[in-house]
DNA sequence: TAAAAAATTTAGACTAATCTAAAAAAATAA
DNA sequence: TTATTTTTTTAGATTAGTCTAAATTTTTTA
């Protein structure tokens, strides 16, 4: 089938697309931290492969058969993820890494029976949606708690950032998946936030209630 | 760390020398559908690192850390066969080739969370013993069907031939990890077996009776 | 719109892992 | 104990993926 390599390829470049429908090359060299030479060279190998629509120095997007190959590594990413929180008891900041890892494992059956097994979830830790069987899954309308406005209230339902640091700091403030939160204040100064959760006021930074994205 | 291909040789010398305490060129490249030369190669690499024992034509032998990396990965193996059989109702002909690419998954602290998942298991879907987080495992005295006097009985506890095919047959003849048998008669002419199971009495070749261990 | 800056590609080199063919060493047989 | 066969190693290539440095193209700025 498909390298390594070229699964992370496609994978960022999906990620990167979601966008703009396109990624460029510095992007997706700084995304995998590798060398903008290094990603040409890939380019054109998965062009080849006609998994990526490139023309040199314009960009690149996925062809219908990368998107299925880039939304089949996500899957299986955010099922082991949720998996390793859920059945094996590790934090949400702790399985990003070992995902990356386990994502490359390539029977569909194993992820399939994996799936079921768990319960066929809807979101991974982090609260992004996870694909079902044919690549399908609910792109829910989720804002930054930054573009709110005083008095409204939500459920936290994604991050941004996926960063252990970002995450153990929202652990920190008790501001996880599901907790239902309002918006009480907005410091105009700085476009900080101050937000009630449970019984508690906290005050976060703008940049944290940028990452921080919630359901109304 | 190290690589897939160097894990994969310390895991092929680990098993031809669990018999001679040492394992040829020619052996571990028909172990690892490779040739010959290309081994040559990897053994100086594993050499140089210190990994194996390696004296120009005179075969090879794991260093204590190559026997503990190579018992870290098959430790790996047997626990992931232990859980595609068990948690994701697998079968035990379907989980090797499997296991073989999840063995590589490289966290050891995901490896001790699952062995603890699933309750410490001490041997795998086909009985092969499953080393501890230390790396010891008890090595039961186990002996082929075709090793044992009229009359007596035991229960079959490992294989040695873990291809599907042989693995399927052992199904279809009821002839599975955990069942009592007792061993009727002997044929004289072409060393076959005929075994008692259950209530049934079965018929097997003087080959599948050398692959079938039994413990007495 | 021409010069400068930024982004991208090309050229050439390196490493890991593999291969085929040839050479060398060890084991076996006459 | 010499000749033959088998095993192992060496020599030289190849492929995937990466890198640095240089060249080229595009974008931005003046
Ligand atoms: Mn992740
Ligand atoms: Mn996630
Ligand atoms: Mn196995
Ligand atoms: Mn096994």
């Amino acid at each position: 089938m498909n390298t390594l390599a070229e699964e992370n390829y496609l994978k960022s470049i999906y990620h990167l697309s979601v966008n703009d429908g396109n990624a460029s090359t510095n992007q997706i060299a700084s995304s995998l931290n590798t060398k903008a030479s290094s990603v040409t060279d890939m380019l054109k190998k998965l062009a080849d492969k006609a998994l990526i629509n490139y023309t040199p120095y314009q960009g690149v997007s996925l062809t219908p058969s990368g998107e299925k190959i880039a939304i089949s590594i996500i899957r299986k990413h955010r099922l082991w993820e949720y998996f390793l929180v859920e059945k094996l008891n590790f934090k949400w900041d702790q399985v990003h890494d070992l995902a990356e890892e386990m994502e490359h494992i390539s029977s569909e059956e194993l992820i399939d029976r994996l799936d079921k097994f768990m319960g066929y979830p809807k979101h991974d830790p982090h609260g992004d949606p996870i694909p079902d069987c044919n690549g399908r899954f609910n792109t829910h309308e989720l804002k930054p708690v930054s573009a709110v406005t005083v008095n409204q209230s939500g459920i936290i339902s994604g991050v941004r950032d996926h960063s252990s640091s970002f995450l153990q700091y929202l652990d920190k403030k008790q501001l996880t998946i599901g907790c239902k939160i309002m918006i009480t204040d907005i410091i105009e100064y700085d476009h900080s936030v101050v937000v009630q959760t449970g019984n508690k006021e906290v005050h976060i930074s703008r940049e944290v209630a940028n990452n921080l994205l919630i359901a109304l």
